[in-house]
RNA sequence: GCCGGCGUGGCGGAAUGGUAUACGCGGCGGUCUCAAAAACCGCUGCCCUCACGGGCUUAAGGGUUCGAGUCCCUUCGCCGGCACCA
């Protein structure tokens, strides 16, 4: 949302998870790559000639017209038929709406004015995320307080852009997380998290950006860079808070099969929360019984070949088990170790692929005993074991494992090979990673992995050594913010009673005014400068206490919003529970594929624990999720860094916006995106103005002949089908299609001339409301029903019949609908070029597809 | 390496296992014009042929089928997600 990058954020047109784009070029930004500076944008290149009917006119004209009447407000309390119809909203930044943003937002809008048509009551409201560092970040470059240029920029992508891209928006339900009615509610959900205890405090590694002076989630950093700006993360000690997202990973992994979402959004999520499933035992320490390495492993059938273990770097054990005389290795080795991390970041930064170094360790002059066989193995020392997942530790199985083995034959260490892959003689001189049967493994010799995995989970359970369990890559969400553009905290520190929150009856916490609200770097927020913020009294026992100074992640404020919009007029509750039950959850959402592991996690988690908490009853916000495709220009994303944004406006100024949004939703498939080139827009004048001349003719009263009526119920069976699909693409070519054979005719009906205007509708909302009245029709063309089709106008009395010999195409053939296949035999022969291809020898067979093809197999 | 998706004219892209290249852009030719633009009409996958006509073509190779862009296998390439994940 407000960190979107295609729809909603120009620096970075998606692919979040991907660096190439160099980071925002803004004075501060330290990052790694060279800013490159462009210019800020191309100028509008117009190579289409405008539509030579009046469209600044009547798009004005109308949408007066529509937000006079209403049109697009629903009865929010008592509609028929609800329908949620929900976009990402957009965070408003000083460049304004771009042509991702009106991509994304045409394609919902398209299905909520179809959903619209066909009965539902729809609502589709829009907003503003509008807190966030790159607010502040821009502010602060300007040298104007975020507050003062977040309300202009609200204000313009409003007034000058949202309102005139055609969009069904209801503007009574508009909700801006920098609104304090609404970021009281964003910190309220943080207290309720907090008595629920998903919401800890903790002190720890955190990830730091030096440029944005601010710690960051672990969804937050790309390949060790900030998602924002780009610069290389650091790691750095903090206190924060972190909500335990991680509480809910098995609910968040396992819903998302029942979901109708995007595949590939779907995935993404899978592989970011990434659960696998092992056992997690402990190795006693010779001679330190007391102490136990913990490993997990997702193979236990291998446990008869570990040879060695091998602790991370930074494991806290280290230190007590390193016998004396290899003090001195195991330090070098550590300080070693991290300056590697850092180079082999920078390596990864400069896109050089990582020579395969060889791996590296120190012993450290301790040993484990094995579990079951008792034997003792050396434990070392190396980084390629990652303190960050699972307990920092492994046991090592040379012979099973590529990195082991890698590990083993530098050091010299043993490899011991306990399963045979079936039917096949092992290779010698390789690990063997895949399942197999077990050899020289005590009892349970002779046993399949699978098999031998289970009754080894159940040895370790029996005996009370180890336990089976899930490790997930997914972390607690940290969200912390050392700086000012965002919601307080709502905690106060008591030294009697510690972290308390605000109490209901006080939020919001509001932002103080700060005239110096840039971020000092120190760890320390603006806010910490301020001792009126700082100082307080504890709402406990009312002796002094103090505030907690940071700001919360804005991916918080967008968490919740679409729970907000409803109710966004409600002061008593952040979603009263009555309207919620109405329109709850999303029936439809649409937006960026970049915000899988961002957004879309986030808001699922929010969901969940409000559920949890007896304040939902659901726990799955949106039912039905479609990710959009990207607009490209000359092969290359859409994207400020590169110079080739393309201004919505100048489009909206030269052509209207239907032109833009017809030609949008041409290029190629919504969920796929596609290629901008301006040299299209022709294609979209072209048939808006056809259509504008065919609405000029007289029109014929009376229904349609009948060749005529089929012709119509096709067009009409596609473009709903279509629609429905969210091709509109297709649907678009099939009504330019159709408009063309209208105009080919010396007369068509009204019946034929308004049904084309209804099927626009959704796609062209202001020319064809212009035309609807202009051949005299009354109301809105927007209240009217979708097209019905007709099946039984769709029969013909003759059908086109390929005739094919041995599968290739020969020739057509006109019959009469239903022919008998002696009929299509007969008439088939009987074709100058099928009998050129018989050659004179009698087919030995006939496939016949009634009303399609024959082919005549000679065998 | 694992996971998700994709590969079709000059370009964006169409095709429930049944006429591949719809629709649009661009290009070429024509009409109109003193001329040009716009507009309108026609042609436009590749090869052979004056023509009639024929052959080939959906990244490459194989398979299933009367028939494959579509289904299956192998390989290559592109986009996206994850990644010393134990």
């Amino acid at each position: 949302m407000a960190r979107s990058e295609t729809p909603t954020r120009p620096e970075r047109p998606h692919a979040r998870r991907k660096r190439e784009d160099p980071p925002t070029p803004q004075p501060i930004t330290t990052s790694r790559k060279r800013a490159t500076r462009q210019p800020a944008a191309q100028p509008p290149r117009a190579h289409a000639r405008p539509p030579f009917y009046d469209f600044a006119a009547f798009e004005q004209r109308w949408s007066e017209e529509w937000e006079a009447r209403g049109l697009y407000r629903v009865d929010i309390d008592h509609p028929r038929k609800p329908y949620y119809n929900l976009m990402m909203f957009p965070y408003p930044s000083a460049e304004g709406l771009h042509v991702g943003n009106v991509y994304a937002f045409v394609g919902s809008d398209i299905h909520g004015r179809w959903m619209s048509m066909r009965g539902y009551d729809v609502f589709e409201p829009m907003g503003f995320d509008a807190f966030g560092i790159h607010s502040e970040n821009f502010a602060i470059q300007r040298g104007e307080h975020p507050a003062s240029l977040t309300a202009r920029n609200v204000a313009r992508f409003r007034e000058t852009q949202l309102k005139r891209i055609g969009n069904r928006f209801d503007w009574s339900h508009e909700v801006n997380t920098t609104d304090p009615g609404y970021y009281r509610w964003t910190q309220w959900i943080f207290t309720q998290l907090f008595r629920m205890g998903l919401a800890v405090r903790k002190t720890g590694v955190v990830n730091w950006c030096p440029n944005d002076r601010t710690v960051l989630a672990d969804e937050q950093v790309i390949n060790g860079h900030c998602e924002r700006c780009g610069a290389l993360v650091e790691r750095r000690a903090l206190p924060h808070w972190a909500l335990r997202i991680t509480h809910y990973a098995d609910s968040l992994l396992d819903n998302l099969d029942a979901l109708d979402w995007s595949e590939r959004v779907k995935a993404a999520q899978r592989n970011w929360i990434g659960r696998s499933y092992g056992v997690e035992f402990s190795l006693p320490v010779a001679g330190r019984v007391e102490l136990g390495v913990a490993v997990f492993t997702t193979r236990p059938d291998t446990i008869f070949g570990v040879t060695f273990v091998v602790l991370a770097p930074e494991h806290p054990l280290v230190d007590e088990i390193t016998t004396p005389e290899r003090r001195g290795a195991i330090a070098a080795y550590r300080t070693e170790a991290a300056a590697r991390r850092v180079a082999r970041q920078q390596a990864r930064d400069r896109d050089v692929d990582e020579p395969a170094t060889p791996p590296t360790g120190v012993f450290t002059g301790a040993y484990a005993i094995h579990p079951m066989t008792g034997e003792q193995v050396p434990i070392w020392v190396a980084d390629y074991v990652l303190m960050e997942y699972g307990t920092g530790a492994i046991m090592a199985v040379p012979a099973h494992d590529e990195r082991d083995w890698a590990f083993a034959r530098a050091m010299g260490l043993p490899v011991r090979f306990v399963v045979q892959p079936v039917g096949e003689i092992s290779a010698p001189d390789a690990p063997y990673t895949g399942e197999g049967v077990l050899v020289t493994s005590e009892q349970y010799t002779g046993q399949g992995s699978r098999e031998a995995s289970e009754a080894i989970c159940v040895w370790f359970e029996e005996s009370g050594t180890g336990r089976r369990m899930a490790r997930y890559h997914l972390r607690d969400w940290l969200i912390s913010r050392q700086r000012y553009w965002g919601p307080p905290v709502p905690i106060i520190y008591c030294p009697e009673h510690g972290a308390v929150p605000v109490p209901e009856d006080q939020l919001p916490v509001r932002l103080p005014d700060l005239e110096d609200y840039r971020p000092s770097g120190t760890g320390g927020s603006p806010l910490a400068r301020i001792e009126s913020f700082v100082n307080t009294t504890c709402p406990v026992c009312g002796q002094p206490a103090t505030r907690d100074t940071d700001v919360m992640d804005n991916f918080l404020d967008s968490a919740w919003y679409f729970l907000r919009y409803p109710s966004s007029d409600d002061d008593a509750h952040p979603w009263n529970p009555e309207r919620t039950r109405t329109w709850l959850p999303v029936n439809m959402y649409i937006g960026g594929a970049e915000h899988s592991v961002l957004h879309l996690l986030y808001a699922r988690f929010i969901t969940m624990a409000m559920h949890d908490a007896g304040l939902l009853d659901f726990e799955e916000p949106f039912t039905h999720f479609r990710a959009h495709g990207i607009i490209a220009l000359a092969g290359k994303k859409i994207s400020k860094s590169k110079g080739n944004i393309v201004n919505p406006d100048d489009y909206i100024n030269t052509y209207g916006a239907d032109t833009l949004r017809l030609y949008l939703m041409f290029m190629g498939p919504y969920e796929q995106g596609g290629e901008f080139s301006d040299k299209g827009v022709a294609g979209a004048v072209r048939f808006l103005e056809r259509v504008w001349r065919l609405g000029e003719r007289d029109l014929a009263a009376g229904a349609p002949s009948r060749d005529a009526k089929r012709a119509l119920h096709q067009v009409i069976r596609k473009v709903s089908d279509d629609t429905a699909g969210l091709r509109y693409n297709t649907a678009i070519a099939d009504m330019m299609r159709y408009s063309g054979e209208l105009e080919e005719r010396a007369m068509f009906t009204r019946e034929e001339m308004t049904t084309l205007l209804r099927l626009m509708a959704p796609y062209a909302p202001f020319i064809s409301e212009e035309i609807w009245h202009r051949v005299g029709e009354h109301g809105s063309v927007h209240e009217q029903p979708w097209p019905e089709v007709d099946e039984a106008a769709l029969r013909a009395d003759t059908v086109a019949v390929v005739a094919q010999v041995n599968g290739k195409t020969r020739g057509v053939m006109t019959l009469p609908t239903g022919a008998t296949e002696a009929q299509a035999f007969e008439a088939a022969q009987a074709l100058e070029a099928v009998r050129r291809a018989l050659r004179g020898q009698p087919p030995i067979r006939a496939i016949y597809i009634p009303d399609r093809l024959i082919n005549l197999v000679t065998g």
